[in-house]
DNA sequence: GTGAAAGCGCTAACAT
DNA sequence: ATGTTAGCGCTTTCAC
């Protein structure tokens, strides 16, 4: 190695300098340090992951979708990894990958990865797939469990049930005698967890169970679900799994002449960008993507440097309901004259004094 | 290696075997895939990368940010890479980041990478990060032009000063006497491009050039933005940098009682999900981040692995505009009564026979 | 068509 | 505090 040369030094004193490791005099560091600056120097990742057998990297599976959920789950991660000074390697399965997240973790072991994420994971579509996710190193699951073989396999950011029956719970509190439930694609283990927790909400309290309607994340879903619920009078309430479709519904029930939320009362799931400035500002649950990959990377990378330690203990994210102005008291037992409604206009509410960029937000 | 040993060959005839080479008899070729099989070979990559100096991946700097612009362009890249056979390493900048683009150009070296893809840069806060952005391997620019040093330097999805372009002149088709532009930040090259092919177009046409407002991209400051232009009585339609933007003014225009498109015309730039499913739903110009991805991830394949061809020449990506109920002519020039508008309440639009999901697209 | 030898640039283990 | 010796598992080069 010619820095070593060019210092004066033996190659492992380089090493032991590149590594921070004791025992070298502040005197040699500088030199190594000096004729490593002079030749522009920088230490070769290939060999040093062959020589110790650790790549110092770790390997990402996510969704191939701009979905704000798993984007923002896959820029905290990034950030996070980072910090620990691991790089990231990243795969993405798109819905309906033949390989799905099987495969991926497969093509990330072979490029070698010393631990793996996968995010918001989702059922494969053939039953066979289950005996074939296994992995040799240490996997980090976020947002659900899932059936992987592993030396360790960690959870974070399985929060979404308390999250649902939050937003349940304030449309009961709000007076509404049940809540519909327009549901993610029921192969996502986050659909299922939101499902569960409205669900649970419900029953601990008597309530009626309406039937759901299942959607597929995206504001044309919801659209198409919202002209269905426009058809029951009944429908008071309803909690969105996300967002995109929260938007999408309260526009088929604006069309249909359904107000929002003086007809019906909508909560949306994210905290998407725009969710303060839609009309009207929808009141919804933020995800605390940065607090759940924070977490669940400290763990991971934990349990990579201690393989023999016991894996640290999860703990619980903060639930963040924002309340906006898409909920509101259901209208009056004795509904005014049907002919009280245009049916061929609709507004979303905007007449109500509004602040978008508030809305009070519940710590649970 | 066990695998040769078990196959009854020479280590280098199993390499042969996995890399594809030509040479080996169907035979041969089987007894080495068999004993692999059975012992669940893997090969190193570490080991490969060291012997080879290749390493197979490639690294992107990526913006560490939900917005739909960069992230769907990250995800583009992803699955352009993975076809391409190569592995991707991610590293995000913040704005704002001390290090910035050059401390994560930096980082992608030290990993080792064979080429560099930068997503949408962004200007550094300090002038003297000119010089330091440069790599030793081939770079590819997505969206806009860089100063970089680098073997190669590639360019690809500029394309978004032609799309501001039309989408300004749709709106002077409409009959517009000019268009405002909420612009995005200043720093970002691609809100400068968007600037650019606006004012082009206005002054080639000898109108008026209204002064710029700028945001920062998020629905909050376009509402900002809404409430100042709002008081105009002279703004009849605003072309907005991106939907987010857009859907904050189009709010703020509302709740001041100005009517989009009636009074206001407004057109986006991105073509988010839920931008078909707002009120009124979005005219905006949808970006072709996977035919850019995909186009500029061809010409760096080929430039590192023909390092001394020539590069493969750039192509332009399609211009989509999709016009929906945000943008209509002009209110007329002698105005109906003032009174004929309630101040206190605003829609959007609605009571046009809607059918979200369309638009007509026009190809430019 | 196949194999032998050398070496990529590090780190591990053991000197000194 | 620093140096020596071996490899890590592959590809390269050249020989057969």
């Amino acid at each position: 190695m010619d820095v070593a040369r060019l210092a004066g030094v033996s190659q492992k004193t380089v090493s032991r300098v590149f590594n921070d490791e004791p025992y070298v005099s502040a005197d040699v560091r500088r030199r190594v340090l000096d004729a490593a600056e002079q030749l522009g120097y920088r230490r070769n990742n290939a060999a040093r992951a062959l020589a110790s057998g650790r790549t110092r990297s770790i390997g990402v599976v996510s969704l191939g979708t701009a979905l704000y959920g798993p984007a923002s789950l896959l820029i905290g991660v990034e950030r996070v990894v980072r910090d620990t000074g691991y790089a990231l390697r990243v795969v993405n399965t798109m819905e309906g990958d033949p390989a799905g997240v099987a495969g991926a973790v497969d093509s990330l072991l072979d490029q070698g990865v010393d631990g793996i994420v996968i995010s918001e994971p989702i059922d494969e579509a053939d039953a066979d797939g289950q005996a074939s996710l296994r992995a040799d190193v240490p996997v980090l699951v976020l947002g659900a469990p899932s059936p992987v073989t592993a030396p360790t396999v960690l959870t974070a950011g399985d929060g979404a049930d308390l999250m649902a029956r939050t937003a349940t719970q304030h449309l009961l509190d709000l007076g509404h005698v049940t809540v519909h439930h327009l549901a993610g694609p029921h192969r996502w283990y986050a659909a299922r967890d939101r499902l569960d927790g409205w669900r649970t909400t419900l029953t601990a309290q008597g309530r009626d169970t309406p039937p759901v309607v299942e959607g597929d994340w995206s504001a044309a879903s919801g659209y198409r679900a919202g002209r269905e619920l426009a058809e029951d009078g009944d429908v008071t309430a309803v909690f969105a799994a996300n967002d995109d479709m929260a938007i999408g519904l309260i526009r088929a029930l604006a069309e249909a002449g359904r107000r929002v939320p003086e007809d019906v009362s909508v909560v949306g799931f994210d905290d998407i960008p725009v969710a303060a400035y839609v009309t009207p500002p929808l009141t919804t649950v933020r995800q605390p993507f940065d607090a759940v990959a924070q977490e669940g990377l400290k763990r991971l990378v934990h349990t990579i440097e201690n393989p023999d330690a016991d894996p640290l203990p999860p703990s619980d994210p903060p639930v963040d309901l924002i309340v906006r102005s898409s909920t509101a008291p259901p209208p009056c037992r004795t509904p005014p004259a049907r002919g009280r409604r245009t049916a061929s206009r609709s507004d979303g509410g905007t007449h109500r004094p509004s602040s978008p960029n508030g809305g009070q937000s519940t710590q649970g």
